[in-house]
DNA sequence: GAGTGGTCTAGACCACTCG
DNA sequence: GAGTGGTCTAGACCACTCC
């Protein structure tokens, strides 16, 4: 027992962690019913239900009616990391934060990126290629396509300062989306922008944002060499 | 409103980031309390907690108390995705997996592993290195280093054959960890294991696994070109 | 100090599955 | 069919913060 005063969920979250850890609920194995749980720790039953709950969350249990609680046999199958927001990314390094836009032009997108937009017939986008800065150092390239009926000639011209994913998280609605990690070999464009060596290993996250079914954006963010996201378990 | 008829924490939830979504509730706004949301939609403050918490779990809510809960100027800021099994995650696309040892030593780590591991002495550790295939083609190298104390001479036999990573849930014991992801340049012996060009990008995962405060392993992933992972919010 | 979200309870019914 | 987790309720008190 950690304490015999607690009774909040999370110190049975944390009592139930340490059981799986010491292995005293093996990998496997079933656990105690959420009845039994809140009779030995003196709590109700919700109180037990929300703590392992959370575990389930966490990839730790698996849970299914009927069937009890079990420990799984590969646990930890999840990570949650925080996408960084460029601009607070790099403030949170304590560098100083700038943008410059590289090119901004409408034009029909390459065949890979028609595909993540679902654009099927050949049309143009806004294509927007811009660079952020840590201190005077490139970061990170931000490479976008924007579906062309959303942004007007006036915003248009917002586009030379403002990065443009602030200028879409305050002007366009979105419903859902998908992100990819990956990596990949600088060309001799992306080396000149970010100032590496022309095949350096890059990082690389690209996301798309849709309304409803309709794609609108997708983002390509090349990172400079040495970069790295982080999370813990 | 979606439905009249359903009260559930989820409805509340789509009502909620439909809300969002729309702008209804605008991003830096503050939204009613729970109290009166309770009243609205005819449910318990309960199942309205649920459902907000969940959102600001996803981080598309920004809650405090007495503050009251917001739409952050910054929505989706963190995802949540499933770090893959390597063997399942090839038997989950159609492939036949396999394991094949590459080498096994006891040997001092380089010092970027020392410290990932926390070890301040210079001390021997056993060296594992694997590859994981999809059908005959090289998926993944597993490059680990695992505290020699943990595994006797019988257990090192079973490395033969298992990868180190099934060996490790099934008989250590952890607590925490760390998760992170990067790229990196194939070396010449990287890109012949792989069987891919020397200087291609590949994506790594590294993992550190912890027991108590003390590090027991820490392995590199090692990723065959064009492996990328993936995630929707 | 006061108001908001955070949590706990006891009880109830439901939904999914397994034997 | 029966047992387990999933969820909802009404009410209560607490803890954190903002005014």
């Amino acid at each position: 027992m950690t304490d015999e005063k607690q009774k909040s969920w999370q110190s049975v979250k944390e009592e139930a962690l340490a059981r799986i850890h010491s292995r005293r609920w093996k990998p496997g194995q079933l656990i105690p019913f959420e009845a039994d749980l809140a009779e030995e720790f003196g709590c109700s039953r919700s109180t037990v239900n929300r703590a392992l709950r959370a575990l389930a969350d966490e990839g730790l249990l698996d849970r299914r009616r009927k069937a009890g609680t079990r420990v799984p046999l590969y646990p930890a199958r999840k990570a949650t990391l925080s996408v960084p927001v460029i601009r607070e990314d790099i403030i949170a390094k304590g560098y100083d934060y700038s943008y410059s836009l590289v090119s901004l032009e409408a034009e029909v997108p390459p065949t890979d990126v028609a595909v993540r937009l679902g654009w099927t017939a050949a049309r143009q986008g806004l294509h927007i290629v811009g660079l952020h800065f840590a201190n005077t150092s490139p970061y990170v390239i931000e490479d976008r396509w924007i579906d062309q009926n959303l942004a007007d000639s006036s915003d248009v011209e917002a586009f030379s300062n403002l990065s443009p994913n602030e200028w879409l998280v305050t002007h366009v609605p979105f419903t859902a989306g998908t992100i990819a990690f990956s990596s990949l070999n600088a060309d001799t464009q992306t080396a000149r922008l970010l100032d590496c060596p022309s095949g350096a290993a890059l990082f690389v996250i690209e996301r798309t944002t849709r309304n409803n079914r309709r794609s609108i954006t997708t983002v390509r963010l090349i990172f400079a060499p040495g970069y790295q996201i982080e999370t813990s378990i």
